[in-house]
DNA sequence: AATGAATGAGCATTCATTCAT
DNA sequence: CATGAATGAATGCTCATTCAT
């Protein structure tokens, strides 16, 4: 389905190797770094870039993949645990440290660049949304949040962070603290908007 | 001190038209909007951006400085509000209302670009300082929060929002809800992190 | 209609010396002449040239169109002409004078670039038609050559000395009376093949 | 002298499939052909195509000397022929007929990329000298033609049915036709210009 | 003061060619 | 020998910024 060939061993290592670098990279500057920059951080020349993603744009959408890919192993992991609250509480710490940085690219921001990723993303979202139904019944967070509250508000401590100059590196832990207090019911006030539907829909052949 | 003379009529209308045009370009295309949609959108010439903003940055520090400043006069207002929970939910509800859209970039990501906006950040931090003070003392939020933390989670219902593909103008309200729920002493657990310092010192001359 | 401005007079400087080099760098380069080349060759900036032309393609069809106009303008002027059989052969030296080098690329080769140069083609396909139509009546040339015959064979002449390793600047009129003889009565023999249609309808608006 | 080692069995199946290959993406997409997609459809790696030919205007080079070597093989047997009018036209025809695209550019476009070139080109010039000579001596063309002139209208009728948009595929045939008629004594006027030389002394060591 | 023409650094992308596997 | 991964020069094009008009 995807490259069926099993890649030479230096084309695989250099694959990691660009996948890291524009990791950091569009961590660092944003969806402006340029390719350039991505090649000499990797250590390779900038026609190797476009050996492995003929597209700028499929560079991103495959670490858009792969970091969604190992989030949605977490929490396939985490949906047999015994507490929901825990097991979520648990998936947005992994979500949050995933990238301490501002990974603002791994949500919707990345597009549907690629059917690919839109897959992935439907699957991502699917499994939190198990996570928060079960969580749900068991009323350890309040019955007015839904799947799409969480797929939101899961990257907010992050953002948050991105702001303060010489951020700790566990700062976020405090953020994700706060806001998952907002989702318990002790606290619960009436929500003033209807949840959004974020189609969780598999449109996937 | 900063501006010197006080600006014939015809390059005052030219330098709001400028502001606003540029406010909406960034608004919707984000950092990107060229100098040269925005100058059109004003319907001045290139060359009259470039008269009024030394440069490009200049302009966003001019816009980000505007909005501080509205927002501070709000803070100021409801500084003398009876209510401090009513007051700085308000407060809150005014900043995420300025923009729905994506000029969230207005804390921070401007970054120290002039001391102008040191000095007018500074101000509205102190601002919501007081603010958030109020509230502690009143017990209408929990006592382990504080100003900065309410600073950094004041953007995240906008940041939150624009993942939303089609979004209806009002959702931030949804989540502000929630992150307001987290600030209240009713859900509070204990928070893993000390809370960052966002120097509000005032360091300018 | 077209851009309705006068032009800066430096700016009409600028825009005849890029269609003046490229036009110069297109014939000894073909159609992979760089735009920074031609830009250096003008003596001006390389953004110039996009400032005037959005695209290279759009420079092309510039040059095309000059050529094509003012080639239609020698073809009018003949159509008045008493002996049809010295107008048409004047015409065809004119249009093989333009330029003694590869000028490939004025007839159908840069395709429909745009509708501005299929409405100018048409344009000197109908005046050559009428030509060849006036030297067909007078018995000039033989009956079964079309306008579509001659409009193919008028670029032959160029294009066959252009293999020419240092060719005197004049070669061209040896091919050209050659040409021009097959084209009269004395020596035809039957055409093997039906003329080309080359669609003179005017579909302009 | 050229070919030192008489290459084993699979890699001139190799060659072959090359030239093959190569000819037809050439004809296909002109010179801008890339050597990756020649490859492609040759069926073998890159590699493979630098290994045959050091450079793709070697490459370029094989498929022109191939060309000219059937082609001469062609005139040499028509230098019998009785009637030597017959046999020109035929000639002609082989010549247009051997590809009614736009490998035109088998003259001199190639450019004297290689002595061999250089070598096969002067002997190809030599038999239709002869060709032209045999003719000239039987009155069956113009006194005033010459070798040189015959070998640089060759290849005018596919030039000219190469601006035709859909021609069909025997179009060159008709202005073969006209030119030819062209050489004939019938029509004959005075030439404007001596011909060319086309250097057909051999140069080569 | 305002304009918009000119500039050139910077970008994503292509491709002939080289070389490790 | 064959392969295809790696390379980097070159290209068309964009855009912040400068400057002549």
């Amino acid at each position: 389905m995807t490259p069926p060939r099993p890649l030479r061993a230096d084309a695989a290592r250099n694959r990691d190797a660009l996948l890291a670098a524009a990791a950091d990279e569009f961590a660092e500057r944003g969806l402006e770094a340029s390719v350039a920059d991505i090649a000499r951080r990797a250590g390779v020349g900038k026609g190797t870039v476009f050996r492995h993603f003929a597209t700028k744009d499929d560079l991103l959408a495959a670490i858009v993949i792969d970091r969604m890919d190992a989030l949605d192993a977490v929490g396939q992991d985490l949906l047999t645990a015994d507490d929901a609250a825990t097991a979520l509480h648990e998936f947005l710490t992994a979500a949050a440290h995933q990238r301490q940085q501002r990974d603002l690219s791994f949500l919707q921001s990345a597009g549907d660049v690629s059917p690919e990723v839109t897959r992935t993303r439907t699957r991502l979202y699917a499994t939190i949304d198990h996570l928060v139904a079960r969580a749900r019944t068991q009323k350890a967070i309040r019955p007015d949040i839904t799947g799409a509250d969480v797929i939101l508000l899961m990257c907010a401590p992050n953002y948050v962070v991105s702001y303060v100059p010489e951020a700790p590196p566990d700062l976020w832990q405090r953020y994700l603290a706060i806001i998952f207090d907002g989702l318990r019911p002790a606290a619960a006030h009436p929500l003033p908007h209807p949840p959004p539907s974020l189609d969780l829909s598999d449109t996937a052949t």
